[in-house]
DNA sequence: ATACATTTTCGACCGAAAGTCGATTTTGCA
DNA sequence: TGCAAAATCGACTTTCGGTCGAAAATGTAT
């Protein structure tokens, strides 16, 4: 009997695809099940409710972004490059979005914010650790670090989730990211040119 | 042909209190309409939907608090202080909620985001103002006045909402908002104070 | 006062969307 | 082959925001 772990896989992916093609209010279980050719019993033989399901899609974008957010971290690139890698892993996934900035709208502000709890609360950890690795290399000086890091991630999600931001947020957000971390101004620079693309 | 507007003030009011109680998600334009002893269509004489409902009433609220900002702004305590204050005064009503952070239950998301939002955008130009002012006074030194104004309304709406900080937060936040300023070390430290409450 | 226009009110009705449930079919296994 | 468990079905229910045409209240010009 274990046809129903695939099936529930199948409803996993179908909702994931929709919930960041065109968002999770505008999703209706209907078009679920109607995509998977099943009965509403069916969807709901496998989730309690809608909302579960997306609290479970959620947990697959994380997981994928936390393995990348390791790797970033237990690779050998300079720790500032690591830090950098990592908070850019950590914002839902930007492809695969039709129209512009889905995710952040009105109308998907529910699935948003969920996604920014689960990742702050997914991410501090690995980037704290990062940070101790930074200060054992006396490139940083800090401490608190849990909280200092946690305000990275809040700050860098609020101006760049969005796709709305200046040349001037990215200067302000180097220079608050190295005083926030006691770094040597200069030392996360390279931000800069990254984001040019 | 006055009377609509008073009807509709009677509307505001009623929404404006369920919704802070009991949340928007929570209250029903049944429940509105009820406690008003008005029927459904008459409610939509004077709104067009619920969630205008929620903007206007939201702008009730916002326009209170810049009220108060203001007054802050043009009082004559210390820059630091003024700061702190406005600071205080920018966030949703913390009175009148029954149960515990009713405003940030995930039910509330809506109404949460839509209060950041003009919150942020109504207050960052008052903060600025003030930031100046402390150049001025040499208390402060930096450039990026409203990027800057911006990340510290960010952060404080970030940690402080929830209700669930801590005091290396608080610490964390003060260093940050020095470093952010470039005010000298200590300049913000009273704040310390004013959260024990 | 009368008639006509405008504003305000009413509440039955609608439609969308999540969620329920008992019946039925499929499947695994003894 | 037969039975229990798993999986599927789809009609039905509920909830809730929103619509609409009719009616009542109010204002205004003659």
């Amino acid at each position: 009997m274990r046809k129903g772990e695939r099936r529930k896989q199948e409803l996993l992916q179908i909702a994931y695809r929709m919930f960041i093609t065109r968002g999770y209010e505008n999703t209706g279980v209907e078009d679920i099940i109607e995509e998977a050719g099943i009965a509403k019993g069916t969807y709901y033989y496998y989730f309690e409710s809608k909302e579960q399901t997306l609290e479970e899609v959620i947990g697959m974008m994380i997981d994928e972004e936390m393995e990348a957010a390791k790797e970033i971290a237990a690779s050998d690139i300079s720790v500032p490059q690591k830090i950098v890698g990592i908070i850019s892993a950590a914002r839902p996934t930007q492809e695969e979005q039709p129209i512009e900035g889905a995710l952040m709208r009105p109308e998907n502000v529910l699935m948003h914010n969920k996604i920014r709890q689960k990742l702050m609360s997914d991410m501090v950890p690995i980037l704290a650790k990062v940070v101790e690795e930074g200060i054992n290399e006396k490139i940083f000086d800090c401490d608190n670090i849990p909280e200092r890091v946690r305000m990275m991630l809040v700050v860098s999600g609020e101006i760049f989730d969005e796709g709305q931001f200046t040349e001037r947020d990215v200067e302000v957000f180097i220079d608050m990211t190295e005083k926030l971390l006691g770094a040597k101004s200069g030392t996360m620079n390279f931000i800069n040119k990254l984001i040019k693309r």
